[in-house]
DNA sequence: CGGGTAGGTTGACACTGTAAACTGGTGACG
DNA sequence: CGTCACCAGTTTACAGTGTCAACCTACCCG
């Protein structure tokens, strides 16, 4: 009965309390509510320890961001895995990954919208785990590798520019989204196995 | 020489210095360094001299994203227009909404990349105009009206990744930015024109 | 001359992220 | 046992943000 009704543990506790804090902020309300004071008081310590865990608010995020590509690598890969031909697998894929962005809008936001002069870098290091979708995307493509890296880019642009519109809500909303959605992916992944430049009609 | 060595008009003389002085810390120095306090002083006045001609911050955000729209629709208008094929005609809109994006990074932001609970809604009827281009680019699909909105939607979609991830800086180093560009573009307008479900290999 | 009004300013409020200095408690060592 | 150092957290403060309410001032009209 130390505690005052407050969750408030010390030291790497309280670290977590905060991350815990921070995600549900984010998830609940979306990234412009989320702000130390609030985390601080909710958490039960002033607005200032948070900076005795994370160097600065951004990496507060920045740890947040990680916790998403975790899941979200976890979620390709288990969709990429299972049998199937290497199309069925990138749409799979493909589906894993508008699912996540519209499942968990806060995270894709934080870990995708943001433009990096607002973010203070996010570290290169943690940068390459998050390319590792992309990279599973290119081995699926049937094209040499060389060809792969780029025909997975326009893949995965595509699937971005589709979440992306769809979370702010620029999508004409008399679509169906289901719809789209699929049509979209489709489309996506047929052009990762299309031939080099078939401008052919039929 | 009653204005001391500042640009400074009155009335409907100030709105256009404060709307000038905006547009260009957006484009020099981008969104977040957009500050009432830093347009008033550049622009010799107060920073609560702003509410006297746009409602809010946001309602200045929201004339240069009119602006921006203008200018957008100028350029995918023009490059729609001439003669050419369906496809090419596409294609040379779809060229000209990611030139638009990439030398106007800062204009495409506000467009396109600012969350709508962030900005305080974009009022409906300039919406409607935003939403000109993407009916410029469907009347250009080769499929029936109804499915014509949701091919250009999904065209739209694609370029914007690919926009959005380039300015974003989050695109592969390596990947040559023309052959990427001219390659997504490629499949993207490929795919307004594909029959309704072409699943075949080749 | 008197007064209303458009156009701007002053000052304040409630926030934000963050740095520097301080404090209370706990363990180690002489 | 006493003292010293360290560590977790707090207090205080600074510079900035958007925005509102009250004030002030110069001009025009009757």
């Amino acid at each position: 009965m130390t505690d005052t009704s407050q969750q408030r543990g010390t030291g790497a506790d309280l670290k977590r309390a905060i991350l815990d804090e921070a995600r549900r902020t984010l998830v609940e309300q979306g990234y412009p509510a989320l702000s130390t004071r609030k985390i601080a008081s909710a958490v039960g310590c002033t607005a200032t320890s948070i900076y005795l865990y994370f160097k600065s608010k951004d990496a507060l995020v920045h740890a947040l961001i990680d916790e998403g590509f975790e899941e979200l690598n976890g979620r390709l890969e288990e969709a990429v895995a299972a049998e199937g031909t290497g199309l069925e697998r990138l749409q799979r894929g493909a589906r894993a990954f508008v699912d996540f962005g519209l499942e968990r809008p806060a995270y894709y936001e934080i870990m995708f919208l943001l433009r990096p002069e607002r973010m203070e870098r996010y570290p290169a290091e943690a940068y390459r785990r998050a390319r590792r979708s992309l990279e599973a995307f290119a081995e699926l493509a049937s094209v040499p590798a060389a060809e792969g890296l780029r025909r997975a880019t326009i893949v995965m642009t595509a699937l971005h520019g589709l979440v992306a519109l769809l979370i702010a809500q620029r999508v004409d909303a008399s679509l169906d989204r289901k719809t789209l959605i699929e049509e979209a992916i489709h489309f996506a992944c047929a052009a990762t196995f299309a031939p080099r430049s078939g401008d052919g009609a039929s």
